[in-house]
DNA sequence: CGCTAGATTGAAACGAGTCAATTACGGTGG
DNA sequence: CCACCGTAATTGACTCGTTTCAATCTAGCG
């Protein structure tokens, strides 16, 4: 189905990358590998998920359904990230949606093999907090940017973020700009107008759909 | 200095509590507690600070700085909680402020030696997976309520939450009412306002600056 | 018992949301 | 390669909730 070896595979995994060679042939004997199409639903709010997910490939959403039936976009993950996590600490139901955004390849981990492998590597625990708490300070991050920064604000930092992240000015949206929007806290509507008036005073040059060229990124960070 | 064993202290914190007598020794004797005076900063955003503080007594508050200077409330410890982590995970500084909101006994332990109980005892490092995944969650819902439900509903909410919590319809509020309009997202006068509203229709009675008692708990699940 | 930080209230301005109508993109099939 | 179609994005007009600014008021500590 690859042509890498699930040794090989399983190695190049941030959580894994500490193993030794038979810590890491063990955990590929009892990964599963499996390429889901694009737009396939991982897991939903509700579901008692069992896996830990592992992306090799692909881009995979991570979004929240609010009480009143709002989606909120709360991250996007990418080759190397787990997903599914919450499910296994603390033996709960998910509460998020996982969608994938593109055809992706998921290696799955039964929660009791991971709990085992967490008992016995270290390492691994230690990664996997360390990506937690990655995760828990981005999303402190963006909390105190929706409620204490405008949208052109966030908007700018955004782009600015992008930008700095894929070392070009010429950046490339990962998802559809209704999901940017969402995830920056604000309607596609009004994403949508703050591009606008940036590209009108020439900060910006907006190209198709998901393209965005950065001409003047000392006005958006003044923004 | 208390009238408690460190020892026994060490036993009741919740990412210790698995450890064994002879591992829990160790801990105590790398311990340093310390009793801080209300109102005293732990560390702020910028700091480089060591320690991982647990909770034996007392309550602070964690907080962030927006980049247009407003501060956001971004969680309240009490007693058994830790703090400080994100500085030795991935060993960067804080970016956010840790202040007492009264007296509180906080015992410190240096990030050398955390490391190392980490490494060794995976019951740790688990127990602290667990909180970074609470924590995780409990902000990717505190970011979904405040983009996706208006100010009324998240005021209703939190003191549905803090009945459940304290088991009483007497809730009393952890921090002041601006802390708690910041921790919800809006200003203080608009908490103001929606509480005033509440009691004008009797589904809550307000008394003092901390204190609220809720009348009409099914009222406040509809609104 | 008086002072001060915190809380409340009012009026007005504004940013973002809503609704609805176009327009444009980009994948598909001819 | 181009025309077509469905989805995504844009734009405009309007509404509404929240913020802002300013003026009291009050709880609770010293």
């Amino acid at each position: 189905m690859h042509e890498h070896s699930l040794e090989h595979l399983v190695s190049l995994v941030p959580i894994f990358s500490k193993l030794d060679a038979d810590e890491v042939n063990e955990v590929a004997k009892r990964v599963r590998p499996r390429v889901h199409p694009r737009g396939e639903q991982l897991y939903g709010a509700g579901d008692d998920n069992p896996y830990l997910m592992i992306i090799h490939s692909g881009w995979v959403k991570v979004s929240r359904l609010t009480e009143s039936g709002h989606e909120q976009v709360i991250r996007v993950l990418g080759v190397g990230d787990f997903l599914g996590e919450a499910t296994f600490i603390g033996s709960g139901v998910a509460d998020h949606f996982a969608v994938t955004l593109e055809e992706s390849e998921i290696c799955s981990l039964h929660r009791d093999d991971m709990r085992d492998y967490l008992s016995r590597s270290p390492s691994v625990a230690y990664k996997m907090l360390e990506t937690l708490s990655n995760r828990l300070e981005s999303t402190e991050n963006q909390l105190s940017s929706v409620t204490g920064e405008e949208a052109g604000h966030r908007v700018a930092s955004y782009l600015l973020r992008l930008a700095r992240e894929s070392g070009t000015n010429q950046v490339t949206l990962p998802i559809s700009k209704k999901d940017v929007a969402s995830y920056l806290g604000m309607k596609a509507e009004t994403f949508s107008r703050r591009l606008a008036a940036l590209e009108e005073v020439g900060t910006v040059r907006l190209s198709g759909n998901r393209g965005i060229g950065i001409l003047d990124p000392e006005a958006l960070s003044r923004s």
